[in-house]
Order: C-alpha cells, then structure tokens, then sequence
DNA sequence: TTGTACGCGTTATCAG
DNA sequence: CTGATAACGCGTACAA
C-alpha cells in the first residue's frame, strides 16, 4: 500500500506539501506541485479515505434509511436525494428496513460511531424519544413520514387533506359506501389518512362504518387479501380509498379475481403514485406526493444542519397533486352496489 | 464526544483494559470487567468506528453496485445479500448505477481508498480492463452479469440455454414468428439471451428475420415502444420473447392498446419473474434465476476472497427454472397472424 | 491480569 | 512557499 510519505520521498518533498498539492488547500509552487503530481501518477497513490476521514472527522456520507427499496415510491425519493447529494459532493449509504419495525435504532449507531455525517429516514416507526435524543446530538431529518408532536426537522405533505381531497373525489362521483384498505395503524402516516378519509365521510354527512377500514401489509398481497376481507363481508360497497398505490394494485387484482369490473362495478383509488399506477389497467386514480422534492428538500434541510447553519423551520409540508386517471371511473356516474 | 481514554479514566484503568472489555480479544478479571462496563454505560461511550477501522484496515462493509435500484429484480438479490452480509457482520453499501454505464469505474474508488473491504457488482457495462485490474488487488465479485473472457468470480445462469429453451417453449406452442424485445446490446448477457433465441430457432428450422429484433430501454417504458415498432412493421408475429419482464410488461401494454389480446393473439414471454409478473394481466410466462441463491453464493465468493481464502472455482453457473403462466397461452394451440 | 507506548495515514499548526 | 511535528481514537506488542 503506497502512503502520502511514498509520494513525498518519491517527490523529494515532505508530506505536508503532498497533502497541499492534493488537496488545494494552500498555494504550493507550480514547479513542487508538478513533481507532487508526478509522484501521485507514477505510484498510482489514492490518499487513504479512512485516514483523512479520521483526521478530518467527517466522512461527507449520509446514511438513507428506507422502509422498502423494492417499492418505488421510495426508490424514487432516493434517487432524488442521490443526485441532490451528488451536487454537494456526499455519498449516499441506503440502510433497508425491509418493513420491519425499530430497525432504525439499529441505523442510529452508525452516525454516534462517526461512520456517517447525518441521516435521512424516510421513516418514523420508532421509539420516539431514542429518535428526538439522538436528533439533539446529530444531524437528521425525517421526511415522508412524521410522528405526534414530532421535534425532529421533517418534510412531508399533509396527508390528511391529501385522504380527504381524493375521498371527496369518491363523494362528488356519486359514491355513499366507500371502504378503506390501509396499514400499521401505528403509523401516523396511515392514522392521518384514516382520519382524512374519515372527515370526508363526516363531511357530507355520510355514514361511518368502521368495518370497511381494513388493515395490512403495505403490498400487493395485503391489499389482494384486505380486498378478499372487504368482500367477504358482504355489504355493499362501491369503491375503495386505499392508502397506498401497492395495496391498490393488490385490492383492484382481487376485485378482477372475484368477477368484478373496475371502475365499472367498484372504484379504486390509491395513494403515493408509483410508476406502474399509469400502466396498471385500469391506470390508478391517485394522490402524487412531490417526490423529487422531498429528496431535494430533505437533503438540503440535513446540509444545513450538517454545516450547523440555523434551520429557518423545523417542518415543510409541500404540495401534493391528485392525478386521475380510469380506476376512479370519473367518466360514468351511474352506481351499483355489489350484494 | 467521549474516548477510550475518558472511560480508562472514569474506570481507573488504562485504554488498554478498555479495549480489551470491549472487543473481548483477552481475559480480564470480572471486576475490572464490570467497572469498565459501568463507565461505557455512565459516558454513553460509542467506540468510534473510523479510528478502530483505520487501526484494523478494515471496515467490514461491502459495496454492492445496482444496475437500477428500481427495477425489483435486483432488489430481491440485494435483499438476499443484505441478509447474508448481516449474518457475517458486514454492512452493505448500495450504489445505484441508474442505468448509466461506466458508472462503476466511480465506486471502484471506494476500494482503493479503502473505504469498503469488497465489491459485489450487478453489472459489468464498464471497461473489462480496469475491473480486471482493479480485481486483481482486491476483492471483487460479480453477480449476474459477466464479460467475455472474464477472469473475475462470477455468479451467474447460463442466459443462453434458458433463452433458448423459453423460445423452444413458444414453438411448441406452435408459434413460428416470434420477435425478440431486448435491450443494449453491448452486455453479453443480453447478446447471450439473443443467441439462445436466435438458436431455438435455427435449431427448429425457422426463418430468422432481424428486424423481429428490437433494442430499447429496459424499462416499461422501452418494452412499450419496442412493441409499438415491431407492430408497425406490419410482418406476421405471433410471439414475443422480451429479454426482461419489465419489458415484457411494457410488450402487453403496447399490445393491449393496439387492440390485441395476450395470449390470444400475440403470446408474450420474458425473463427475471419480477415480483409484478405473477399478478399482471395475464400473469407472464418468464424465466426465474434463482435470485436468492445468486446473493448467498456471490456474498460467500467475497467472503472468501476478503478473507484471502482459496476460491474453488472461479465461476458459478447457477440453475434457473422456466415458469409457465398465462401470457404464453399455454392452453390453447391454435395460432393465427396479426395483419 | 494489567499498563505503557507506539503506529495506522492523514491534515493542521506553527516555524522558518 | 515549505518542512517538522503534533494530533485524530483506537488496538496491540511488549513489558511488568
């Protein structure tokens, strides 16, 4: 392994000005800097990362921590983080969760070992006071999801207006039985979705029945099996609000699996706009986060705090968009119930 | 931020101790022991990794480079790694290429600047020269992808039987004008899948037209305009063997917007068995490798190589499985051409 | 069983 | 503009 002492015997100058000529920090004679170079070329010398990392402490590495990375919604927010960390010359370490709760505080020790500068959690299935402590400590910022009086920096929409918005969209159809298909209640994220959809309901004054809200898994398979639950029932229903594109995808598969046409005899629509919702048949009626934004946001918010500049607020709620497309039936009004 | 010194101090004994209660590397009298602990506990002392890494030379992680982190064919093999790697005690480092080639060439860096202690690449759209070069001094596997004559442990199927005996799949079917949906060329691993095609074939007395093969983007998006352009030709085709079900996916799209039915008029088969594919309409008929089994045995290959062990064999060829669904139209012989 | 002291490879400080 | 040298925090001979 050749050392910047290599370089600097092999240059005929010492190691200091090696380290100068590297790495721009202070004005070295053209003819010193030339030879430094040289020697770099000549010994194929690449300066030892963990060193300078060491001596510099910091390691210009953020830490990502995702719930899912095989559900593009995610990926998605990711890549926009990557490139946002590219511009700023960061790397990006993707820790994923797999879905299973608390795997966070596993991610945490990370930055407290020095390993990464700060984190990004796309996240918030935790302990919360562990979360808030180390947040007092280190650089993190919490986008996507949130918890109750949440002292973290944190970008999300709002999602119980987002649940509302589009539940509404169901109303204005013609819709009175609208069922909901959703996950982990502990997540405030879904608990504002409910209680979105709930305040539709409320709204224009129709009934609640609290056993059309299922719970499951957040993918295909849970929202094919919440669907199959919801039919199982036997009330009439004519459209679904699920809380998430996945589970969606899974409940209108289930809908088809059991004779039913979509939109025609049930509506669905979903939430998060991942890429196969345009090209799922029927093509998926949604709620758009602004994903590239989020990333962007969320890096710059943890740049910030990383470079200890002031934050001017602790919490972004961006715009969301609801996209329609054929799941909703937006084009026909006439209604059945199914039994 | 609290040292080793400060918690010696704390505990009355010396650095030495300390690492030693910490790393369990030699006996130390229960006493000392728990007192040690008790300091650890009182400071909240976090070892810092870089420094132990920068004293070990290593850093116990693996990097592991994603042609496309959204694409869930890789995902799975991630997830695969990621569980092996934790069984070890590695961590796992994702670089996604986005499809981009040469990306790799970045990440190699990471290597040599000592950064990681392995490579397991999911590519190999990179200058064979400097992967080789770069393999030679350190660690490196690569999974799924390979180059001709290509002297780095390798994990991979044999692409070209299992393309061929998909194709053979649809000629049994009774298909003769099959056309080939792929993506660029300059991989081996899509030339392989071309050539086991361009076998079955052959190898059944077919005609072999070239403008029945398509390159695009591996993408929904890419299978989709493929398709639209194979359709504009206005030939006989009554199958199609797309080199990715992503693609694939994309193929049905375009077929069902052009009216026509899948497997009724035009049969469609893939490659991957991405998590979509078993619930897509019609469900597709796709090649399987056996994405777990790539992670463990690349993740092993490493390991061994990380730990300067001698490799058994440089190259790995793993067995995959064909899995009929509905998109082939498996129960019904009749054929008859579009246009 | 424990402590002292050195070195891992780099950058930053201080003289010159 | 350049060089000598002291850290950064940890693990580990070696000595006790």
């Amino acid at each position: 392994m050749t050392t910047i002492s290599d370089v600097a015997k092999a240059a005929g100058v010492s190691t200091a000005t090696v380290s100068r000529v590297l790495s721009n920090s202070a004005a070295v004679k053209p003819l010193t800097r030339d030879a430094v170079l040289k020697a770099v070329e000549a010994l194929d010398y690449k300066p030892n990362a963990l060193a300078r990392q060491m001596r510099t402490q910091e390691t210009r590495t953020v830490i990502v921590i995702v719930p899912d990375i095989s559900n593009t919604f995610f990926s998605e927010i990711l890549f926009s983080i990557e490139r946002c960390a590219q511009k700023y010359d960061y790397q990006i370490l993707i820790a994923d969760m797999h879905n299973q709760p608390n795997i966070e505080s596993y991610y945490f020790q990370a930055i407290q070992q020095r390993t990464v500068d700060g984190i990004i959690s796309l996240s918030a299935n935790v302990a919360q006071k562990l979360m808030e402590q180390v947040a007092e400590e280190y650089p993190i910022v919490v986008a996507n999801q949130y918890l109750e009086n949440f002292n973290i920096p944190n970008v999300t929409i709002n999602n119980i207006n987002a649940a509302e918005e589009i539940t509404e969209h169901l109303i204005k159809l013609g819709h009175t039985h609208i069922a909901h298909i959703t996950s982990q209640p502990s997540l405030l994220l879904y608990r504002d979705r409910f209680n979105g959809y709930i305040s539709a309901l409320a709204k224009h004054g129709l009934p609640i029945d609290l056993e059309l809200v299922r719970y499951g898994d957040s993918s295909i398979e849970g929202g094919y099996k919440q669907m199959t639950a919801l039919l199982e029932l036997n009330k009439p229903i004519s459209a679904i609000f699920a809380a998430g594109d996945v589970m969606a995808v899974g409940a209108i598969k289930a809908l088809k699996s059991a004779g039913l046409r979509v939109p025609e005899d049930i509506a669905v629509v979903g939430f998060d706009d991942i890429e196969i919702s345009g090209f799922w048949e029927p093509s998926l009626t949604t709620v758009r986060p602004p994903k590239r934004q989020i990333g962007e946001v969320a890096f710059e918010k943890l740049l910030k705090l990383m470079r200890k500049q002031p934050l001017t607020q602790m919490k972004d709620i961006l715009d969301y968009e609801i996209v329609i497309r054929e799941s909703c039936g937006y084009h026909q009004n006439e209604r059945r119930f199914v039994t």
